[in-house]
DNA sequence: GGGCCTTTGAAGGTA
DNA sequence: TACCTTCAAAGGCCC
């Protein structure tokens, strides 16, 4: 993975995704830099390519094999050269410390992919329209349908991502979304063109009145459905089996990868034929380590926008707000967790011999105990729990409520 | 019906 | 500080 160096200076944090922007006449430089990258990307693509005909199963890969779609990456350098190119002589090329979004050059939106075509094939892909999904799409509503309108209700209407002529005056994302201090309760116009803002309800309001579309209702099942449904209006039966009405859920800001993923799927389903999003996330992992560093710096940029907006829409909301509603809720148990309860004794707290000592056996989980019947007789069968490897450690006295497994946690080598 | 798969990055927690 | 884990999106698949 491709770090940025960092441009430092975000006082939101993640500078690890800060970029250092050049000004064009630094791109020469920069070509030279992606030779190096280009090396390294024609290992990937011969490992592709290799893939490619190694899988012709035009079909998704079922559980437990690995999914080889059919499409891969071909990161044409000609193509990005031409990006170069392009974005030299283009607005691009005065985007930083601006924001992308609003110019993004059109070959920043082309697919690099010859998934139709053979590998052998030399032919370009065809380069297609972005399906008028925008990188910032993530901060409409968040849904599956919440493609980026090539002309934002908000926009001007010849403002075009695909010709980028015009942008508005400010270059910063800020002067659309982001709320100065103190005035977060106070909508601009500019705020008004969130889609979602006209549905949704009180709950799906942020305190301060702001519709976000990282809000969105508790239940496990909505997690995965969005705001422009209705789910806001539920039924009376249901609202009185509650007991107190659920706070919405605010969401992870999106992250540069997930920015890239949800405006490329929609690209990526349409060329490849595919629908299931474990192999077209592959795909599209593939693709993004295929991009050159100038391409994902504009998904860096955006995801730093995205989290700043958050940070001012919900300035307490913490990342572990979610991690608390997935632990204690009834959301999913990870295969981890599955795993574990397939090692344990379900709704025990044993522990293994760390925890309870050789004087309480009976306490032990199952695999540390190595079959009961077995543990009397000699010499006894080695014990999965790794602490018969190890010097009787001192473990600290909380209680074992953990619910995930860490490498280094002490617990039995059976449930890695 | 709900978890799993699959990807990368951000963030939080722990040692 | 390093490492680990979870979550974010997505939709078909499977139990």
């Amino acid at each position: 993975m491709p770090q940025l160096s960092s441009g430092g200076g975000d006082d939101m944090g993640a500078n690890d995704e800060m970029i250092a922007f050049k000004d064009e006449g630094e791109q020469e430089e920069k070509i030279q830099e992606n030779a190096f990258t280009e090396r390294d990307l024609a290992d990937l693509k011969s490992s592709l390519v290799n893939e490619s005909e190694i899988s012709q199963s035009p079909g998704v890969a079922r559980r437990g094999q690995q999914p080889e779609p059919r499409c891969y990456v071909e990161k044409h350098r000609e193509h990005l050269n031409g990006v170069t190119k392009q974005q030299d002589g283009g607005m691009y090329k005065t985007s930083y410390p601006g924001y992308p979004f609003l110019m993004l050059p059109d070959p920043y939106l082309q697919i690099v992919t010859d998934c139709v075509s053979p590998p052998q094939s030399n032919k370009v892909s065809v380069v297609q329209q972005s399906h008028g999904m925008h990188p910032l799409s993530s901060l409409l509503p968040y849904g599956p349908n919440e493609h980026f309108s090539p002309s934002p209700p908000h926009l001007p209407t010849d403002m075009s991502q695909k010709t980028g002529v015009h942008r508005p005056q400010s270059q910063d994302i800020s002067g659309f979304y982001s709320l100065p201090p103190g005035s977060v309760g106070q909508i601009s116009p500019s705020m008004g063109w969130f889609p979602h803002s006209l549905m949704l309800g009180p709950s799906g309001m942020h305190p301060t009145g702001i519709p976000h579309p990282a809000i969105v209702p508790p239940s496990a099942k909505q997690e995965h459905d969005h705001y422009d449904r209705g789910m806001y209006a539920k039924p009376q039966g249901e609202a009185k089996r509650e007991k107190e009405p659920k706070k919405p859920v605010i969401k992870k800001p999106l992250n540069a990868f997930m920015l890239y993923m949800k405006e490329m799927r929609a690209k990526v389903i349409a060329e490849c034929t595919l629908k299931e999003s474990a192999a077209i996330n592959q795909i599209l992992g593939r693709r993004w380590h295929a991009l050159t560093r100038d391409e994902q710096a504009k998904y860096y940029e955006l995801a730093r926008k995205e989290r700043q907006l958050h940070m001012q829409l919900y300035p307490s909301w913490s990342a572990r707000d979610n991690y608390v509603r997935t632990l204690f809720g009834k959301k999913k148990r990870r295969k981890r967790e599955k795993q574990q309860d397939s090692n344990t004794d379900p709704g025990s707290p044993k522990k293994c011999r760390a925890r309870f000592g050789l004087n309480q056996q009976t306490d032990w989980c199952g695999p540390c105990r190595c079959v009961p019947e077995t543990l009397s007789a000699s010499p006894p069968p080695p014990c999965l729990c790794r602490f018969d490897r190890l010097p009787p450690p001192v473990l600290s006295s909380r209680p074992f409520i953990r619910p995930s497994v860490r490498l280094s946690d002490p617990v039995c080598m059976s449930l890695r």
